[in-house]
DNA sequence: TTGTACGCGTTATCAA
DNA sequence: TTGATAACGCGTACAA
C-alpha cells in the first residue's frame, strides 16, 4: 500500500507537503502551484488512496455516525434508516449499523461499538432499557444521541417526531367532508407514545367539527397480539352499523379490518370507510387502495442525521423538529350512502 | 479519555503487559495472574475503554465490512440488510451502510468508503454500471465481494441466491393439485435475473405436471411502468376465463392483480386464484391473504456475511449458496370450481 | 515556501 | 513472567 512517504520520496518533497495537498487542507501560505501539481499527478500514478485509520487515530475521532435500532426489516425503519444515510453521506460521514438484537450480547456489543468512537448516535425504537444503558454509556463519553420517535421520555440532544396529531386530524377532517359522523378508533395501543398521539389526534378531529365520539367505538391493541377481540370489534361494528368509518391507527391494522370486513360481504368503502396511517408501500397496491396519513420517514432520519451532525460540528441546532404529515385520499374513503364504485383508472 | 499507560502507571506495570491483558490476547507464557487481576481491577476502576481506532490503524485493516445497496427501504433488501447485520454482529465485525444513490458523487463517497479500508463488501441490488467500478476497485485492494442475488453477471468471490425456480415450481404444483390447468403467469421482467429463473421455474412446474402454457397467458413488465397493458391482461384472462389461476412473480404485482380482479367483481380465489412470490410484511394482512412463496432474505444476508467473514479469516467458504424457498399457502388460492368461501378465522 | 521532529494509542519484537 | 523499544501512517508545531 503506497504511503504519503513514498510519493514525497518520488516527487522529491517533504511528505509534509504531500500530506497537505493529498489531504486537501489549505494551509494559509502552503505549497506552491507546481509542487501541488506534481504530488497529485505521482499520486495518480502510484495509485494512492488515504488511509483513513491513520486520519482517524491521528484526530482522535472518527466520522462514524452509529444507527442503532432492533429491526431495520420494517418499512417503518428502513426507511428512516434510507433517509439518515442519505444525510449522513451528504455530509462526508458514514453510517455504522448497530441492530441490538440479542438482550444478552447487548452491553458487549455496545461496548465494542463504543472502542470504536461514533462521532454521534441516531436512536430508533430501542426497548427502554437498553436505550437506558446506551443513553448513558454514550453521555459518559460525550457522544451525542439523537432519537427518531422516542415517545417513552425525551432524552438526547436531538428528538425528531412526525407531526401525528395534525395528521390524525386532517383524517377526520376528511371523512367529515365526506358525511361521516359516526366515527370509530382502532389503536394500536393507547399506552405507546405515537398511539396515544393519534388517539389525540382523532379526538381532536372529532372535537373541532363537533363530532361527538363513544368510547364504545374505541379499540386498542394489535391485531397479532387480541386477534379474536380484534375481529369481534369490527365484526360489532359492522353489523350493527355503528359507524360509517373505521378510522385506524396503523396501516397494517386498516389493512386487516378492511380484509375481516371484506370476507363478512361489507363493501368498503362504499358501506364502510376505513383509513390508516403510515402510506406504506402496500397502500396503493392493496384492495381498495387505502386512504392514509403520509408519514415522513425518510425526512424523519434525514433530519435526525443532519442535526447531529450539526451538534458534533459544534453548529446551532434545532434540539426537537417536527415533520409534518401529509394526508393521502385513496379509494377506501368514500361518501356516506354514496355507493360509487371505487374505480381502477 | 484513559489509556493503556495511564493503567500502567496506576498498577505499576509496563503498558506491554495491559496491552496484553486488556487486549485479551493469550501470547503464550505471558502476564501472571495476580498481575492481570490488578490490571483488569484498575481498568476497571478507572474505566477504560479500548481506543478501537489505534487498533484498526495498528493492524492496517477494520473489522467493517460495507454493505452496498441503492434502495434500503424496500422490504427485499431491509431484510437482507437485516439478516446480514445479526451475523455480522455474532461474528465481531461492523456493519458499514452505503446507499450509492447519487450517480454523481457515487465514484467520491466509494473512494472515501475505501480509504476507512473495509475488511469486505456485500452488494445487493446495485446497478450493474456502478457495480463494476466498485467491483473493480475493491479488487485492486484486494477486498473480497460477496453479492445478495445477482443475476447481472456472477462475479465476486461469493453469490448468494434463493432458490427461486424450485420455489415456482412448487406453485405450480400446488396449483395443480387444487385442480388447476390453464394457468397465466405475470413476471416483472423476463430480462430480469429473478423474473427470468422464476419463469423457468413456471415452465418447469407446468412441464412436470403435463400441463401446457399458451404465451397469450404470460404478461412481462412492471405494473408502474405499463399500467394499461397490465389492467388490460388481467382484464382479458378474468372475462375470458382464460385461466383460473394467475401465478404471479412478485407479491407487489399480485396484490395489484387481486385489486383489479375484485374492482371488477371477480372473486378471489373463487373465481380466479392468485399467488404471489417473496412473502412480503402485508401478504398475510391483505384480503384474501396471498398464497406465496417466502423468500428467505433474512437467511440470504446472513449467509452472505458469513461466507464473506470466512474468506476474509482464510478459512475454506462457500462461493456460491443458494437458500431453499418455500411455499405458503394462504387464502387466495382455491380449489378449481369448489366456491369455499375464503374464511378469516 | 519547505522540511524536521514528535505524538496519537496500540501491537509486535526482542531482550532480560 | 516481564519490560523496553520500534513501528503503523498521518498531521502539526516549529525550525529552516
Amino acid at each position: 500500500m503506497v504511503t504519503i512517504k513514498d510519493i514525497a520520496r518520488e516527487a522529491n518533497v517533504s511528505f509534509t507537503a504531500v500530506s497537505i495537498v493529498l489531504g486537501k487542507r489549505t494551509t494559509p501560505g502552503r505549497v506552491g502551484e507546481e509542487t501541488r501539481e506534481r504530488i497529485n499527478a505521482v499520486a495518480a500514478r502510484m495509485g494512492y488512496s488515504r488511509n483513513g485509520l491513520a486520519t482517524n487515530m491521528r484526530r482522535g475521532r472518527t466520522n462514524l455516525i452509529a444507527f442503532v435500532s432492533n429491526n431495520i426489516s420494517l418499512e417503518y425503519t428502513s426507511r428512516v434508516l434510507d433517509g439518515a444515510a442519505e444525510a449522513i453521506d451528504k455530509n462526508h460521514y458514514f453510517l455504522k449499523l448497530f441492530t441490538a438484537e440479542h438482550p444478552d450480547t447487548f452491553r458487549k456489543s455496545l461496548e465494542r461499538l463504543l472502542e470504536q468512537r461514533p462521532a454521534g448516535i441516531i436512536l430508533r425504537g430501542i426497548n427502554p432499557a437498553r436505550m437506558e444503558v446506551l443513553a448513558d454509556r454514550a453521555e459518559t463519553r460525550g457522544i451525542p444521541l439523537a432519537f427518531v420517535e422516542n415517545y417513552h421520555q425525551e432524552s438526547g440532544v436531538v428528538n425528531v417526531f412526525s407531526d401525528d396529531i395534525l395528521g390524525m386530524e386532517s383524517v377526520v377532517e376528511h371523512l367529515h367532508g365526506l358525511g361521516h359522523r359516526r366515527i370509530a378508533h382502532v389503536s394500536n395501543g393507547l399506552d405507546l407514545g405515537y398511539g396515544a398521539r393519534r388517539y389525540q389526534g382523532f379526538l381532536q378531529g372529532m372535537e373541532k367539527y363537533g363530532l361527538v365520539f363513544d368510547e364504545s367505538l374505541l379499540f386498542s391493541g394489535y391485531y397479532e397480539v387480541r386477534p379474536h377481540d380484534f375481529v369481534a370489534f369490527v365484526d360489532r361494528i359492522a353489523s350493527g352499523r355503528l359507524a360509517t368509518a373505521i378510522c385506524v391507527a396503523t396501516d397494517f391494522e386498516a389493512l386487516t379490518v378492511m380484509s375481516i370486513l371484506q370476507s363478512r360481504g361489507v363493501k368498503v368503502p362504499e358501506e364502510i370507510s376505513v383509513t390508516g396511517f403510515a402510506d406504506m408501500g402496500f397502500c396503493k397496491n392493496c384492495y381498495p387502495a387505502l386512504t392514509t396519513v403520509r408519514q415522513p420517514f425518510e425526512e424523519m432520519g434525514a433530519a435526525a442525521a443532519a442535526e447531529l451532525i450539526k451538534v458534533i460540528r459544534g453548529q446551532p441546532f434545532q434540539a426537537r423538529v417536527e415533520v409534518p404529515t401529509e394526508l393521502v385520499v385513496r379509494d377506501s374513503s368514500g361518501a356516506v350512502g354514496n355507493a360509487t364504485t371505487a374505480g381502477r383508472k
